[in-house]
Parts: structure tokens; C-alpha cells; sequence
DNA sequence: CCTACCGATCGGTAGG
DNA sequence: CCTACCGATCGGTAGG
């Protein structure tokens, strides 16, 4: 991909980003870029382009990041403050992408449909390997599996909604106060 | 509302949580309910108002389940499990609505958009008091509480993208589930 | 990257 | 609830 090319692909997102894939309008993007609607064709196919190339940079660094934590030799609240980590790290880094990548993926069509759904599972079934190494290791709770992974997996992704990127919480320290809650819970040991 | 209305409404939710509001057109619901596109207009304002009374009349479901906790003499654990039992009925027992509501009030504009954001905030701000009630009862840790509430509600929310109302959980489950895993950790007691 | 343009579809209204 | 219709906007193409 060019310079100009992810030029117009970040300025694009930052458009898609704020009304939402499907009421944001070629021309609302091609407007921010200083261009004519028409421009826009001659780097991306169509509109679902954008939202595709979007949607798989997002799932493929997710897909690395897992990857990358259950190869190492760590222990399961290891792995999973690492898993953790990471996931704030790529939505915090990239976060117009993550927005879209988050809310609009819905909007895809056929085989990038299906595509990106599959992605999604495997990255879900992942984080659930993790929880499942927590407990073969006698640290955590015999537990709903598909059901803590997707609980952690939906409090992680929902600091899009409000992380600003100049707050008072950085990635690490939102990642860290995400593991203390999911990994201690909300009560004092008593 | 008469009860044509109601039937109306509940349709129109069934098609518009498929695609999401912006995606759906005016006729896409109004050949769902066997009728041309003008007929719709007898109902409903615009097209907005169908997003709007689909938006509020969840916002005070939720606003009522609040009020109920707080006025109640329960001890904090017991208000928060009240809560997210509340919580997980009212989206189980509207899950067309519920999707809509949580995915699609960013489609409102103007006036509406800024009361939604007030009475989502009042909502937030209640979570978050069962959380301080916690704290001063001593049995909550010392924590972040707006964090926290945060937290609890995504997950919380969540469960409008899993939910089935003929899998084998039942809403009374989930919010059981919910409530232990936010209240006790992933970590077993050491 | 632009000019010029297209057919399709959009939300919505008038009038019955 | 329908017929008939409207102006605006949509995503996208041809050709340079």
C-alpha cells in the first residue's frame, strides 16, 4: 500500500468513524479528502473496500496478538494480561479503525461476511484457550469457558466508546485495571 | 398506543435490527409489513420517529429498573445482583429492541440525541452509586468506580449479540453467571 | 485526480 | 392504507 494511498485510507476512517459505515456517504469521505467523489475509485474498488481493508488489518493484528501469547512459555494469568495488553494496545493504537472494525463490520457482504466471521471466531476460541489453561492449572474457577471469554472480550472492546487518547488512562494502565477486575472480581476477599 | 400501532412497531424492530437503522430502508419495513412505503407515514412521523420511541422506550425500562434498586434497603452485593438481573430481562424480554437501542441510537439527531446521551449518563451514574454503596459497606474494593460500572454494563450488554431465547441458558442463568463472575473474579481464592 | 454523467434508490408529501 | 409522485442523494462508470 502507498503512503498516499494509507494517507487516504486513515482520513477515510476518520470520516466512517463518526456517523458509522452505512449513513456516511462516498461523498462525505471524498469531501474530507478534498476530492471528487469519483477520485476515491481510483484507489479503493468500491465504498465496501475501505470497510473491508479495515476490518482485516484490525482481525489480523488480533490474530497475530493471539497467536504471539499462546506460543509462550507463560502461566494462564500471564497469558491472559498479555492477551489483554495487546488487545488494548491494537484498538488504543488504531482507534478509528477499531471503532468501525468494532461497530460496522455488520455491514460487510458475502465471503468477506463470512471471512471475517470466521477471523472472529478463531480469535474468540483463542482467548478461550487461555481460560482454559487457567484452569488446568488449577488457578482459576472451573468456569462457563465461551462465556468468560466473550465477557472479557466485551468489557475490553467497549473502552472504544470512551478511551480518549490524551485521557488520564493510558493503554498499559487500562489494560492493567481490566486484568485486576477480570482476574479478582468486584468483592473483597473476606 | 393502539395496538396496530404496537404490532407496527414490533415488525419494524424485527427488520431493522437485521441490517441496523441506517442500512434498513422505509420500504424495506414497509414490505415486511405487506404495505407500500407511503402507508408507514399514517404510523409513524419519519423514519427517525420509529428509532426514537424504539430508543426511549428502552432508555425507561432501564431508567425505572435503576430507581427500583437504589430505593430498595438491600445490602450492595444484593443491589448489584438486582441490577444486572434487571438488566439482562429487560434486553432478553425486547431483543429486537434491545439490539437497536444499543447498536443504532447514534442515528439520532438533534434533541433526541442529547436526551438519549442525559438519560444513558443518569443510568451509568446509578450503576455506579450501587458500586460506592459497596465501597462504604466495606465489602467492594477500593476502586475506579465509573470504571467499574463501565465494565459491569458492557459485559452486561454483551449478551444482545450471543442471547438466544431458546438456548439453554434463561435470562435469571445469564444474569447469575454475570453477577459471580463480576462479583468474585476469575481467580480462585488462594 | 477531474468532468460529466447515470440509473437506482432514498425519505417523504399530496390527496384521497 | 393506497396511488401517484417528487426532489435529493446514492454508489458508481466512462473517458480523459
Amino acid at each position: 500500500m502507498t503512503e498516499r494511498k494509507k494517507q487516504i485510507l486513515a482520513l477515510s476512517q476518520s470520516v466512517l468513524k463518526e456517523k458509522g459505515y452505512a449513513a456516511t456517504s462516498v461523498r462525505d469521505i471524498a469531501k474530507a479528502l478534498n476530492m471528487e467523489p469519483a477520485s476515491l475509485y481510483s484507489h479503493f474498488k468500491n465504498k465496501e473496500d475501505i470497510l473491508k481493508i479495515t476490518c482485516f488489518e484490525m482481525a489480523d493484528q488480533f490474530e497475530l496478538a493471539v497467536k504471539e501469547v499462546n506460543d509462550i512459555y507463560f502461566n494462564a494469568e500471564e497469558k491472559l494480561r498479555m492477551a489483554i495488553r495487546l488487545h488494548v494496545e491494537i484498538l488504543t493504537e488504531n482507534l478509528d479503525s477499531a471503532i468501525i472494525f468494532i461497530r460496522d463490520w455488520r455491514n460487510l457482504t458475502n465471503e468477506s461476511l463470512d471471512l471475517f466471521i470466521t477471523k472472529r471466531n478463531i480469535y474468540e476460541v483463542g482467548f478461550r484457550e487461555i481460560v482454559q489453561t487457567g484452569i488446568d492449572e488449577g488457578v482459576f474457577n472451573e468456569t462457563d469457558k465461551k462465556f468468560a471469554a466473550l465477557t472479557i472480550l466485551s468489557s475490553v472492546n467497549w473502552i472504544v466508546e470512551w478511551y480518549k487518547p490524551n485521557g488520564k488512562l493510558n493503554a498499559q494502565e487500562i489494560a492493567d485495571k481490566l486484568s485486576d477486575f477480570i482476574l479478582s472480581g468486584l468483592k473483597k476477599d473476606t
